[in-house]
DNA sequence: TCGAACATGGGTGTCAGCACCTATGGACGC
DNA sequence: GCGTCCATAGGTGCTGACACCCATGTTCGA
């Protein structure tokens, strides 16, 4: 029998992450070596502490689940991800793939089923959710097939910081003031953003960016 | 020594219910006796087994944490009621309070916390979250001895589909077009909640039916 | 060094959101 | 019966959102 593998627990909520802990401990081949509070956490904790596998929440403080499993597998790229959220939602699946997970668990899953995920996640097999296997793979499957698997393209810094004012209810005129550029060019980045995340309008920005964590409803 | 505190845990998600049972069930003096998925099957679970304290999450499908509570606290008044929720918010926790809840405690609190929050509402003893007592508190009572304790009006049956369907993204004409009334009475609709509930316009509609459960991020 | 990506900003036009105003008809309680 | 609340609906007017058009300066990698 080999050593336990050493996992990274990131989530915001310290119930949650100290309930998920007793979950892992419990497994013998299993076992938490370090926690994190946000993704600048996770990823700073990757960097000091030997782990094979980061467990990450999607929606964190400061930097997503998905930003830090971005920077990690460019740090590390043979460190095994696995991103654990309440999110059962197929833009965030595919945005999860693409930072370099290798596994995608709601938290609405049975604890079996976590830790099933973290077993394949280590020896490096993909895991979906349970049900959402069929549909969403092979989309996936389909997109690669058409060279077409990475379709989106990444948001800059700024088109960031302008989604963040925007999901907030600030108008364009504002964000201008805040941000001292003036409100033609706000409107030029939430058009960009509007096209690259395929949305319609700010409302629909304002749920996308609850959705990735960047604000608070 | 008496018989163990009976619990029923309310929360969507199947691993932070068994994480915080874990914890709680670690403790002699709480015991965790039912489980639920959503609001209303806590309010099953609370006619159809002798409990005597209710953890309820606030996003749940179906029915929130707070909808459970006032039904709850409604039909079982002697019954103690915890919102045990991820969002640090003042609205919140004064719905909470009017739902009849006796505590409000943040996921992002140490087990301890909760712990003591539970043995505190046992006790009929009200607990806030760390860190907030002093505004939050102060806030209540300053509005409670004005009299002016529950200041909201309750939002109407058509108000609520009204806000659903605004928060989805739809415009006017496409609720009028679904509820088959005028757009000009979605309108009218939509501005007494926005009077209602003190929000200055749709994205702040959605940002709040995000918040109390009504619609999905 | 040349092009691509990015941030900047201006113009024009349409339309939905929202704030005011008005009114009517039904239900319900006092 | 009379007032109150609710749902219905119309008018007017302003303003922000959003879709198109356009150009300029910087930076950075091929």
């Amino acid at each position: 029998m080999t050593a336990p593998a050493r996992i990274l627990l990131a989530d915001d909520h310290a119930l949650v992450r100290h309930g998920v802990r007793l979950i892992l401990d419990n497994e013998p081949d299993l076992t938490v070596v370090a926690e994190a509070d946000d993704g600048a956490e996770a990823v700073a904790q990757a960097r000091s502490t030997d782990i094979d596998l980061a467990i990450l929440d999607i929606a964190m403080p400061r930097q997503t689940g998905l930003q830090a499993a971005r920077e990690l597998s460019r740090l590390r790229p043979e460190l095994h991800i696995l991103i654990l959220t309440m999110y059962d939602n197929e833009q965030y699946f595919f945005e999860a793939l693409k930072a370099g997970a290798s596994g995608y668990v709601l938290k609405s899953v049975a604890d079996r089923d976590l830790v099933a995920a973290c077993r394949a996640a280590i020896r490096d097999e993909p895991f979906i959710y349970p049900g959402a296997e069929t549909t969403l793979i092979r989309k996936y499957l389909d997109r690669a097939q058409q060279g077409d698997a990475l379709p989106a393209k990444p948001i800059t810094e700024r088109e960031e910081e302008i989604l963040k004012l925007v999901a907030e209810g600030h108008t364009s005129k504002e964000i201008g003031d805040i941000l001292f550029i003036s409100a033609k060019t706000v409107e030029r980045h939430r058009a960009n953003l509007l096209q690259k995340l395929g949305l319609r309008d700010r409302l629909e920005l304002t749920r996308y960016a609850i959705r990735v964590g960047l604000i608070e409803p």
